[in-house]
DNA sequence: AGCCTGTCAGACAGTACGTCTGAAAAAGAG
DNA sequence: CTCTTTTTCAGACGTACTGTCTGACAGGCT
């Protein structure tokens, strides 16, 4: 029975958080980032860090200077995305109505959260007559 | 830095699968479910899963009978909610609003799951009046 | 008694993954 | 020009995870 890999990884996400908040950088600053106070060997550490996201085209590389920079590929709402799938495909025959209704279901919504959610079904609901609006 | 390891595996998963779908069931049905043109070793497999699942408490064995039977101890719904637990811990600081904004804005809901969300958020607003209601 | 089924327990092997070493090239400083 | 530091490139290492398997023992059935 074959198992499925990590999308992205901890030591990965850790990585690319760096990147979302303070991307694109170099391997030294990312590396300073997530070792404050580290050793040298953890310069590579970051360094293969990356090459796997690269790989996985989770991030990509600027080799135009010789000191080579990088940006994540993929932002946070992605991620989020790809794993919500992952959960929906592997729990629920794919179908996002048991998230959604877990989701709402089962958390204390505050009032924002209702308003932006009855916002957001407004929002899919078929307009019932076709206006033109303004891009 | 540290990994998570997965909460319940790709092989636990269908084992679980096959308890909410049949369960409770000895080891030799789910074996077979499993399985089906198996080799005598996949007992052993199907096994030693159940008892990384009983481990993790996801599963329950009864013992009263020669031959045990085991029982999902969490439904789809817990590992669903746990899944989603992780995603907004490991994404979004915990935060369920950008999952909920994922689900509902990035996917082409059906009439009948917007309806179901506006029953759910209905259902969560808070009272304007406070009754007695019967447990 | 022999065979089959089931439990109990541990081991195995391959993969994943965070970490590290080493060679080579280039940049910086004196 | 020489030496040091930084960076890239490439692979290896070690531990844990995880799906799978072996073996001993007990009990039921014929």
């Amino acid at each position: 029975m074959a198992r499925t890999p990590q999308d992205v990884t901890d030591a990965e996400l850790a990585v690319l958080q760096v990147l979302w908040d303070a991307g694109p950088l170099p391997i030294r600053r990312i590396t300073e980032v997530l070792y404050p106070a580290g050793k040298p060997a953890q310069y590579a550490t970051v360094q293969k860090l990356l090459e796997r996201l690269e790989a996985k085209q989770c991030v990509t590389r600027d080799r135009s200077m010789p000191t080579h920079v990088f940006r994540a590929a993929i932002d946070r709402d992605d991620l989020v995305g790809r794993r919500l799938q992952a959960v929906a495909e592997k729990l629920c025959g794919g179908s996002w109505t048991p998230l959604l209704t877990h989701l709402v279901a089962n958390q204390s919504l505050s009032e924002a959260d209702r308003d932006l959610l009855r916002a957001l079904i407004q929002e899919q609901a078929p307009k019932p007559r076709r206006r033109k609006e303004s891009a």
